[in-house]
DNA sequence: GTAACTTCTAGAGTCAGGTCTAGATCAACA
DNA sequence: TGTTGATCTAGACCTGACTCTAGAAGTTAC
């Protein structure tokens, strides 16, 4: 029932360099345990928080903030609100950086759009006319300019 | 029309210090121009490009991956196909992000929500029944495994 | 018993993306 | 004419989140 760093790096996803490190900066909930022989020994509830520390972190959350966030777990029950508060501070970014994402995303699908247009314009236009009078004169530009555009303006 | 860096800096929001490592770095589509006594200036479409340039950086693109994009541009027409496989490429990877995201953001609502319940029941509890029978034993285990279980399982 | 493997600690190195400093030049104003 | 203030270059420094190294010691398999 308790695990070597190495099984808990494997499970976890985390390199053992990780593990210490998380250890160093007081990440875990609970103390590390240590075998007579001086090695760290883990257990499933270890997993868990990593699961979801490793959760937290994938959406952004600073390794500062989890501490933050642990650290008050680790205080006991009183300041339940100031977690809340925490949690709440968190979501608020993520769905700022959702937002912003949706944003950056619709504009590249309108770039990868015209791209494709262009591209089968392009290879209808060899396959007819050579030297279409519509090509680009200056492909930088067009591209900057006109394609890209509705990012600035928007 | 043309600016300074210091002008450039307060309308893109970005530092001189940061306009002369973009320049450095080979971000600019063209070469930023100088004036007869050496001091760089810049002109509407360099603000148009570093619109575009932060947009992509706020969404997760990286340095290298504008540097690739922008050689690309630079080069001219003729390697669309390039350009278009790489907005996909980093669209993917925003697509898995947002969804990352979402997950998380799902996770942290059920949990914002279980807090609120408990401190609910608990100012409850305090002005009815000090000390009820239902309180959790243990805040720590409680709040990994029962409030943060879903992460795991999920 | 010895080779191969894992772990230990302290501390150095890495990488991205900037940020800051020093010392010089240049421009603007009273 | 002197004093701000903006800019220049080269290069050092910073932060966050690891990652790696060296040297020692314990563990496992044959």
């Amino acid at each position: 029932m308790s695990l070597s760093i190495g099984e808990v790096a494997q499970r976890s996803g985390l390199s053992v360099h990780a593990l210490r490190f998380y250890e160093r900066e007081g990440l875990f909930a609970n103390p590390v345990r240590r075998l007579s022989n001086g090695r760290r020994t883990y257990y499933e509830e270890d997993l868990e928080w990593l699961a979801i520390c490793t959760k937290l972190r994938s959406s952004g959350m600073s390794l500062a903030m989890i501490r933050e966030y642990i650290e008050l777990v680790r205080q006991g029950t009183g300041n339940e609100h100031q977690r809340l508060e925490l949690l709440r501070r968190h979501q608020d970014q993520v769905e700022a950086q959702i937002r912003e994402l949706q944003g950056t995303l619709d504009v590249m699908r309108l770039k990868v759009r015209i791209y494709e247009d262009h591209l089968a314009r392009g290879e209808a236009d060899r396959l007819w006319n050579p030297s279409h009078p519509d090509t680009e004169p200056c492909a930088d530009r067009v591209d900057r300019v006109e394609h890209f555009c509705e990012v600035t303006s928007g």
